[in-house]
DNA sequence: AAAGATTGAAAATTCAATCTTC
DNA sequence: GAAGATTGAATTTTCAATCTTT
């Protein structure tokens, strides 16, 4: 009789990876587009425009965070600010750089989101897995990055 | 002192797993590209056809499978064929649907693609976990389906 | 030249039909 | 009418430049 391989748990772990993370989203992102919000990769950015304040992020710095190519961030920019949602304008210091600054509406839509994200996220995540269950697996899953 | 919530631990997990999802897509993907090979739904596709064998697959038994919506399988069925890996035929029993066969080089290729794919699997999963917690995060991962 | 940002064109994805066969 | 598949048009993503400032 065989025993299963190390490498065997490694796909295991991988294909396990895909389907839970493809589960979760797909919960997440039906809710936000039931209640006419625009994607989670907005969320992210202006979670990120929140945190950092009056003095608003340099988008680079942005997009370092967000692991998000050069182009990728500007085109998710430009229809960001297109929405009312953030302004970008010219850095004092390097002219060559961008600060991004979150608007008041962009601050309305973000708590707006997370209500209905962080619903979904209870939803997917908190009534499958026991307590210990979540915590081993946060723990494991910092492990992978 | 204030405990961390169970809110909050689901909040952790699902960024765990975003986190984690990303780090080893991109190890993947990049590893592929770099092969020049196709990106990693054409494998997905490949392989359920090579487990099918003589007898194909019906192409809507396939996006069931791999939770594409028509639309989604069908442009994707057409650049795999376009490529020459697969072959789409009408169904004898029902002419509505059809029935997928993968091709020759269809089968060398997904060969050829699970190198490169399963090396980038051992080295941004087996070689960042213990064998304990691999097995432990793949039992807690198939409960978030 | 390098860093940060932008853009045209191509490819892929999505939506909302439509088409064909049952 | 419903199931399976396709398609035109719109949006998003990607690649490979290009532009501006340092």
């Amino acid at each position: 009789m065989r025993m299963t391989s190390a490498l065997d748990i490694n796909e295991s772990v991988w294909v396990g990876l895909v389907r839970a993370h493809q589960a979760v989203l797909a919960s997440i992102e039906t809710s936000l587009k039931e209640a006419n919000f625009p994607p989670l990769s907005w969320y992210d950015v202006l979670l990120e425009l929140e945190r950092a304040g009056a003095d608003g992020t340099q988008a680079f710095v942005l997009g370092e965070k967000l692991l998000l190519p050069q182009y990728g961030l500007c085109r998710l920019l430009e229809r960001i600010e297109k929405a009312g949602y953030l302004k970008r304008t010219r850095c004092d210091k390097d002219g060559r750089a961008q600060v991004l600054l979150i608007t008041k509406a962009g601050v309305e839509i973000r708590q707006q989101i997370w209500e209905v994200y962080s619903a979904a996220i209870q939803r997917s995540i908190g009534q499958k897995l026991s307590l210990t269950d979540a915590e081993t697996l946060a723990k494991i899953l910092v492990q992978l990055k």
